[in-house]
DNA sequence: GTACCTGCAAAACCTTTGCAGCATC
DNA sequence: GATGCTGCAAAGGTTTTGCAGGTAC
């Protein structure tokens, strides 16, 4: 039944994740390192474009395929996701163990507003998971619309 | 408020879908009659690929940029949407303003199922639109897992 | 010192557009 | 006959890979 895990995390650290790396026999760069910062600090999905640009370490910006390559790293070890927001290019996020986002996002500007607030679905993946057949259910949901802004 | 309607179809048929071309002033060719057909037909979303292998019409193969011209225009009048189902490409289905179809993706082979139960997220609309001040809230919702098959 | 990482460059894809000829209305 | 549609071709973007040199362990 079980597999691979949503998040092989407890928490969502930096730590954790060097920790988690560590134990995969891969190496902690800085470059690594302060990518890792952007995505901790985040406030929500980054086009890789945009982890590059937020990630200059000592005036140097990280080549575009390094930072490719580091989230496919990570989207294998299901440490982050990719989500699409219905635009031309991905967007990536760590996957917090603790804690489910959905994402509401305006169709006019293009904002991404986290929402925190108790997931409308999760409780009935389960029963998905039952009524299909399917094992390990999990889900993405995007909510769109004009922000207050753009009304 | 109110701004665009979500499908401007009453219903989800060919006669409906051309009247509505015709009204806009556009043309009904066979090669886009073919295509229509093939995304009436169509069990589950469909790539621009998919599409135009399955519109063969008197032994020719629409053009790959007609078959995308034919659906960036059914996206424009509300009759089709895309969706991206978490691959690398996009995937077309029409919308029928009889249903809401969310999504049941499987991780290993990509089936797609089509899940015509009640939507789980469709009442909650309302109150995402008023907490977070949005209008024309409508949302895309798509489940992954292992499927019976590849479990 | 070994293996892994990075930057550079190019390839591979998918999407989008321009244009001349053709088909629909 | 006018206008919209199609196929062909090329351009534009994003994603992905190869390789040689550099770096963490």
């Amino acid at each position: 039944m079980a597999s691979e895990p949503r998040s092989p995390l407890s928490e969502l650290s930096l730590g954790a994740i060097v920790a988690l790396l560590r134990s995969r026999g891969l190496r902690l760069t800085k470059g690594r390192q302060k990518i890792l910062e952007t995505l901790l600090g985040a406030d929500g999905p980054l086009s890789l474009e945009q982890i590059q640009r937020k990630s200059i370490c000592q005036g140097v910006t990280p080549d575009y395929a390094t930072v490719f390559r580091i989230m496919a790293l990570l989207e294998e070890l299901h440490v982050a996701q990719r989500v699409h927001l219905n635009r031309s290019c991905s967007y990536f996020e760590l996957l917090d163990p603790q804690q489910h986002y959905d994402h509401l996002i305006c169709t006019e500007c293009g904002r991404v507003t986290l929402m925190i607030d108790s997931c409308p679905v999760e409780k009935v993946e389960q029963a998905i998971g039952r009524r299909y057949g399917f094992s390990d259910v999990h889900h993405s949901l995007e909510f769109f619309g004009k922000c207050p802004e753009c009304r």
